[in-house]
DNA sequence: GGAACGAATCGATAATCACCTATATGCTGC
DNA sequence: GCAGCATATAGGTGATTATCGATTCGTTCC
């Protein structure tokens, strides 16, 4: 009805993608950055920030070697707009 | 660090059941109602209402052989609390 | 009690997914 | 070119999940 994707919702239901959400709040932050905080490996990272970007929640910049993440305004917008349109049934 | 369970966006993260959660938006609804709506079983049906009811973001009533479902109010507000902290970038 | 109906549970299966190791790609110096 | 570093991809594995048919449970009505 309203159009949204669950592909959004598949991207922030893991653990360390929300915590990778957090860290990039407010912040743009290198890839090295997040896989120092995260207890994963590096083609694990590589994988979960490919998904986040996928669904449209993060953007990447790239700078010679090293790739840049920030949050997707618009997409968050999206977001907020969806659960706003759920309203709890009035007893 | 907010404390969220991925497990609230896990349960967001199926089509079928997104359309459920736009169904409860402003109503009760009996789940043979949902079941008329979506083209899966009886038993996967229950399943979805399970996880959905796990997650919090719907609660259940029972009234004789029926099951009525509606939207819980505070998960939603939780859900757009978590949203509203998460800041874009600012360039 | 017994039939009928709505809903939940059981057991199984195919698909998806998070994670790893190993390898490849791409950029930056020298 | 070559070494070194950051990131991406390939391939595989164990865990989770969406779905089904069959069955069970609980309620209603005769």
């Amino acid at each position: 009805m309203t159009g949204i994707d669950a592909g959004v919702f598949k991207a922030l239901s893991d653990g360390n993608r929300l915590t990778i959400l957090e860290m990039l709040s407010g912040n743009e932050i290198c890839a090295c950055k997040i896989l120092e905080t995260l207890d994963i490996t590096q083609p694990t990272l590589s994988h979960h920030m490919k998904v986040l970007c996928d669904s449209g929640l993060v953007t990447a910049r790239k700078s010679g070697q090293w790739s840049y993440y920030s949050l997707n305004r618009d997409k968050l917008e999206e977001l907020k707009s969806f659960l706003d349109s759920l309203r709890p049934y009035i007893t």
